[in-house]
DNA sequence: TCTGGGGTCCTAGGACCC
DNA sequence: TCTGGGGTCCTAGGACCC
């Protein structure tokens, strides 16, 4: 039973997870102080649909992926500000973030880009983590100005929730709560609803609804093997973890990605093969350049290619093809040659085409290159990305592309109200005025 | 006109071998 | 003529996360 020895259930051990209020709407606040206490949301690529909203957008009743054309009155009559999602100002939002929590312990794992877990190991029973979660998130507003919420308690499972009840009452517990007694976690089992629980999803929290689990307690009480049986080892690691069992360690390897997808969906509907081969071509490319980013290369891809789902009145058609490669590459070239060969067996004239991807799998780091006796990666692709890489990286977005990339073209992202780039193009620095 | 993108892990079942 | 079973590897699909 893999780690259960070393990581035993009478340790003192507190994990913390902290998360950030709001994160990508609070990223575009920093910046614009006057939109304090104002409602902000975020849209997704090409403007499509709500991807985030402040409380106050929230309060005024816009749901999460609310389709952005069906609120544009809204937006207008409440006064929203609406901000396209500026992915490069949230990375880095995120890393400064990051870094100032690294402060508070050595045992970090990052689980996304506004979420951390933090591991206290081996302090004292009078540790006082109340005070510590007000100090983190004194530090992390004072050094970024994003708000936090701090839960802290002995299994990773549980300080999800007790990060839940930090959120959710905020003037009650002043975003930081703590589980680290049987009654309160008893109390906050009960007041979460079923369907909250981190790793019950939209089908687990069907089923358990309709055997009459409406809550995170009532799953404590049913039986370990039903559990097993219609769950997996998932949800029985799940369940063992809300009873105050640590099974899931802090996971702070640094390991390399084991699949990197590059997806979009057009602006709109497309049937043209040459403006899906030029998106295909993009896709692989950058799928290589994060590739060579975590050193690594790729030993199979996919391609897929979707009509728009949503339009029930059009004729549907979906397909992916997968394809081993004949040697471990992370060449623009290459991939780009591949993707597009895989793109042209799947592609069907006569449908209006709304999205397409490239993900590259059996991903293998540098030193275990194998070299294939007959067929290999062009070595001289080597030096050549290094140098692609090195000039996209001073200039600062992609300017080195390849033919079959979509130079000249009018392509372009929906992102009508995209907010600058603050904190990592040095032309779009905020300006303080003296 | 218009509906996100990028990941992980687990299991069942088939193919193949002895 | 009849009859097995165990092990491993691979893959598709399903579940989940943010």
């Amino acid at each position: 039973m893999g780690n259960s020895n070393i990581f035993n259930s009478t340790s003192l051990t507190m994990f913390a997870l902290i998360d950030c209020n709001n994160f990508y709407a609070s990223c575009e606040r920093t910046f614009q102080p006057k939109l304090r206490g104002k409602p902000i949301v975020v849209l997704s690529n090409n403007d499509g649909c709500v991807i985030a909203r402040s409380n106050e957008a929230k309060k005024l009743g816009v749901p999460m992926g609310a389709v952005a054309f069906e609120y544009k009155e809204l937006f207008e009559k409440e006064n929203i500000h609406v901000f396209s999602s500026n992915y490069a100002l949230y990375g880095d939002m995120s890393s400064r973030v990051m870094d100032l929590l690294a402060e508070f312990s050595p045992d970090i794992e990052v689980y996304s880009i506004d979420e951390a877990f933090l591991k206290f190991d081996g302090f004292d029973a009078f540790f006082d983590y109340n005070t510590i979660g007000k100090d983190i998130r004194y530090k992390v507003t004072k050094g970024t100005g994003i708000p936090v919420s701090v839960g802290f308690a002995h299994t990773k499972s549980l300080s999800k929730v007790a990060n839940k009840i930090a959120k959710k009452f905020p003037e009650k517990t002043g975003n930081v709560y703590v589980i680290d007694n049987e009654e309160k976690r008893i109390k906050a089992l009960k007041w979460l609803p079923i369907e909250d629980v981190w790793g019950i999803g939209r089908q687990h929290a069907k089923r358990l609804q309709a055997i009459g689990v409406k809550n995170a307690y009532q799953f404590t009480l049913l039986q370990a093997d039903w559990i097993k049986k219609h769950m997996s080892i998932v949800g029985l690691r799940l369940y063992n973890e809300l009873l105050g069992i640590p099974c899931l360690d802090l996971d702070d390897a640094l390991v390399d990605k084991k699949n990197i997808a590059c997806t979009r969906s057009f602006d709109k509907n497309y049937d043209d093969y040459n403006y899906i081969k030029e998106r295909v071509s993009s896709y692989a490319v950058n799928c290589a350049e994060k590739l060579r980013k975590q050193n690594s290369y790729c030993n199979a891809m996919m391609v897929f290619l979707l009509t728009n789902y949503h339009r029930k009145d059009l004729e549907q058609y979906s397909k992916n093809i997968l394809i081993k490669l004949p040697y471990p590459t992370n060449s623009n070239i290459e991939l780009s040659k591949f993707a597009t060969n895989a793109l042209s067996k799947i592609y069907k004239k006569g449908y209006l085409f709304k999205k397409t991807g490239v993900i590259v799998m059996e991903i293998t780091p540098e030193s275990q290159k194998q070299l294939n006796m007959f067929e290999n990666s062009n070595p001289k692709h080597i030096s050549l990305m290094k140098a692609i890489d090195n000039v996209n990286k001073t200039i600062g977005v992609t300017k080195v592309k390849l033919a079959s990339q979509d130079i000249g073209r009018a392509w372009k992202m929906k992102q009508e109200k995209l907010s600058p780039r603050y904190t990592t193009r040095i032309d779009e620095l905020l300006m303080i005025k003296a």
